[in-house]
DNA sequence: GCAGGCGTCCTGACCTTGTACGATGGCCAG
DNA sequence: CTGGCCATCGTACAAGGTCAGGACGCCTGC
């Protein structure tokens, strides 16, 4: 991995390509709380203030690790060929959905980093002009595409807010165990999930799946709006 | 506003309660990056130290102030009274994410804290737990109740993570114009979009009706499983 | 009435992190 | 050789979270 820390005697020059993948890497391995311009600095065998000569200062980082995975999406998407005409916009949507998500996942710190950042990153942007261009092939108009943008928000990148989350494993079971008389129905619910799925513990919750489930709700339902309009 | 910075011969003493409260008071005001413990401590006429004998870190601030909004949103909640027996259930739903989206509108920065935060405050549970007994009185299984929870994910408690953002109005349109021909599609719905709506800018949206079309969509697509199952 | 204890608050300092400012050293044109 | 520019670095500061150790008042047991 940190190949470029040992430098021979003669040591690659800094640029921004090699600061932002260097950011990336850390991002991944440490996740993004280790990423500190020192820590960045370090992993390219350079001194912290070394790297202003390439990036204005670290929210220019921030945004363009955010670009850099948002290229790497496109790139993954863009290899698909699914047809989208008609009724098939939903199966090109809904692949395109899931090709981001894998490359989301394999870079975990990248949803916080969307969120807190303007978003209008010109490979985002470019992102959505392709999935929108999958709904107009579908039949949608600008109107309906409009509002389904909207509609799917995050969830169009490939992950999804979770406010509610019913542990994770963790020791969320016990606070919850705490007041279980005051909250009648997420121990019902909880105890019938546990009983659904006996090689879990209690509460947990298969992410992919409640993905899908949620994102294919909201396909359907455009989609259904789509054959109103038409 | 901060009645209390300035002390009488007797200065009220400190307190969680009041530390929290000081604190929604300052990121209300001044956003979120304000809230620091000096100036936290300041707002309270009282020095940044003195602040960690009532709560144990910053970190305990932030949870509290997400649990303070919570607890406020519980309480315009639950004054409501709509029925949600059978298919009234989606109506009594609706009710109450807009509700509580009318307390998030007056906290702009607890979306992102709720987002950082473990979510799993005793306010946020009660909040879903009551959710989930409103499906429950529409005739929702657990199972199907449990995925709507997590459909929903933000949106249940008012907000949506917008990724896309098709211009607050800000520079934004330059920068899409800048590749505009490489968007066609962003920049007909932009066009119509803008078309439809002459008294706004390029690309406003309207986050009120977007929320709303989002929240409508999973509500129907919900309903109709309900109706399915039963 | 008084001393000790305890609850509450504060002073000072430390550490991390981002970053301003200017110095350094190599390299190339004149 | 020499001046200038490019890339890198050293030093230093400010902001912010937090630790260690007092200071001060009130209450209680003797």
């Amino acid at each position: 991995m940190a190949a470029d820390t040992e430098a021979g005697p003669y040591r690659v020059p800094l640029s921004r390509d090699r600061v932002l993948r260097a950011a990336v890497r850390i991002a991944d391995e440490a996740g993004i709380g280790a990423l500190t311009m020192r820590r960045l600095a370090e992993e390219l065998g350079a001194e912290a203030m070394s790297l202003y000569y390439h990036v204005a200062n670290k929210d220019e980082v921030l945004d363009g690790i955010a670009d850099v995975v948002a290229r790497e999406i496109n790139e993954v998407v863009d290899a698909l060929d699914v047809p989208s005409a008609g009724a098939q916009w939903k199966t090109a949507v809904r692949r395109r959905i899931l090709a981001a998500r894998e490359v989301l996942l394999r870079h975990p710190w990248a949803p916080a980093v969307f969120e807190t950042r303007a978003a209008m990153s010109p490979e985002i942007l470019l992102y959505h002009d392709r999935l929108l261009g999958l709904m107009r092939d579908g039949g949608f108009s600008y109107d309906l595409g409009h509002h389904a943008l909207h509609a799917l928000g995050s969830r169009a990148l490939g992950f999804s807010q979770e406010l509610f989350d019913p542990g994770d494993g963790s020791g969320a079971d016990e606070a919850l165990a705490g007041f279980a008389e005051r909250l009648p129905h997420l121990v019902g619910m909880l105890a019938e999930i546990a009983h659904d799925d006996p090689d879990s513990t209690l509460g947990w919750c298969d992410d992919q799946a409640e993905f899908e489930f949620g994102l294919d709700l909201i396909l359907e339902g455009l989609d259904r709006l789509r054959e109103r309009s038409s």
